[in-house]
DNA sequence: CGCGCTGTTGAAACTTGTCAAAGTTTGTGG
DNA sequence: CCACAAACTTTGACAAGTTTCAACAGCGCG
């Protein structure tokens, strides 16, 4: 091999997505797949994709040809509908997907906007079908990626359904804490990455009624808030608070 | 082959569920397969299951093996949590899949209620994984409809988190309207399989803001309700509601 | 025929939304 | 690096929508 062809070479591992060599191994797809596996993996992920804050990953009406795994950054998903209404239905950090709803109908339902500077892998997603009739850990770990969106929405609509303004706050913010604890970041310190609006989009709450709710939540010495910066002061009063019963 | 041998077999091929000859084929998961393929999928569908009204299917926690074609009747799935809220999750009906939220943890994460007397075919997962890496069709088709979850979901999100009362239940009505019509069954008339209750934890509502918003409608000469009896009267002012700017 | 379950309706209480104003932070261009 | 504009957040007062509580009506079943 010439000098010339190795850094050629070279350049194109560097820029090449690998999952064998990706941290994120053990929450992404690659959960579980022997050496030689992975190393099929690695040909599927074909592009990164940089992405800075406010743009667009996919809008809805796109069409669908791949799903996204979160490398770094933070996405927001929601949907549009005519009379101008929109609802956030899910706020993705590293090693989530992104981009499972296109599956059913060819195109993008709704539209994944990143919350910053972040970064995705691509993964072809017929090329994912192809692999996972070879990779039956794949296949299986797929589906169950899937049932876990499925089952995530069902926790969403409860909370919709049932809970009040200060109840949907605490199991937002505490389903938040346990996802930074599970990347190894303070489970009781983080920084928001969204809006007030964004959050109560998401919790079904106008921006005032979650403002509101910080307000009270650190008046009570639950939280301290600092704009965007959240510290978890009593966790488990929180917990009491999300889980109880109506007066 | 003897006589005992011939009835036996006779018996097995009246009780055997057979995708090939089931009328729900164009909504199942048997789309656009070939005829050998039709009759792989036939073994793979091993058991129908008949339920009574109010009989559980399977409840949150027990292991998930199986998921669940309605080949007839009509369901429901709820969520309860420890505190006593319940949300019921939706309501399926023939040709329909159950089940899907069992995959992620090999553990049911729902209840699935028959509302009347209903029939059931079961899927054994592992084996529908299995098939799927065989035939292509079957495997995105399955994937279509897990996405389609997916995306319904987000629908029931968007209701939850941005409609008012009527809309709700506008938007539900059409829903149910246009799900009979797919199945050949006036989308004008129909009965309602589930409570007013039901209704309403599905909605986010309390079963007398359900009731108030059916007498509503038919002081406005959008529907006729007698008790579970509905006519649509209506549809383009319903559907007009159901999207109508905020005031 | 009456009991129980489901559904309807009214009035009052409560929660959340709306509107408005002011404070704070962030970003940009000079 | 400062100044100013834009975007975001907080807070209050009031309005609207939904729930709660209670009473009663209707239907189905034993």
């Amino acid at each position: 091999m010439s000098t010339r062809d190795a850094t050629a070479r070279l350049a194109f591992e560097v820029v090449k997505t690998a999952c064998s060599n990706c941290n994120l191994r053990e929450l992404c797809l690659p959960i579980g797949l022997e050496a030689d596996e992975l190393k099929k993996l690695d040909e599927l992920v074909s592009t990164r994709r940089r992405l800075k804050r406010g743009d667009y990953l996919y809008r809805a009406g796109q069409g669908f040809e791949s799903i996204y795994a979160v490398r770094s950054g933070f996405f927001k998903t929601d949907v549009l509908i005519e009379d101008g209404r929109d609802q956030v239905t899910g706020f993705q950090m590293t090693g989530e997907l992104l981009g499972l709803d296109g599956i059913s109908s060819e195109m993008h339902t709704c539209n994944a906007i990143a919350l910053e500077d972040s970064e995705v892998c691509a993964i072809p997603f017929s090329h994912l079908e192809g692999l996972s009739r070879q990779i039956h850990t794949l296949q299986h770990h797929f589906h169950q990626v899937m049932s876990r969106e499925i089952v995530r929405d069902h926790g969403v609509m409860m909370l919709l359904g049932t809970m009040r303004a200060e109840e949907r706050l605490a199991a937002f913010l505490l389903n938040l804490s346990q996802r930074f604890k599970a990347r190894g970041y303070s489970p009781a310190e983080f920084n928001l990455r969204m809006s007030r609006d964004e959050i109560g989009s998401y919790l079904g709450l106008k921006l005032e009624t979650v403002s509101r709710a910080f307000s009270r939540f650190q008046d009570e010495g639950l939280l301290s808030v600092h704009q965007r910066k959240i510290r978890i002061l009593n966790t488990s009063r929180l917990k009491q608070l999300m889980s109880h019963q109506r007066l």
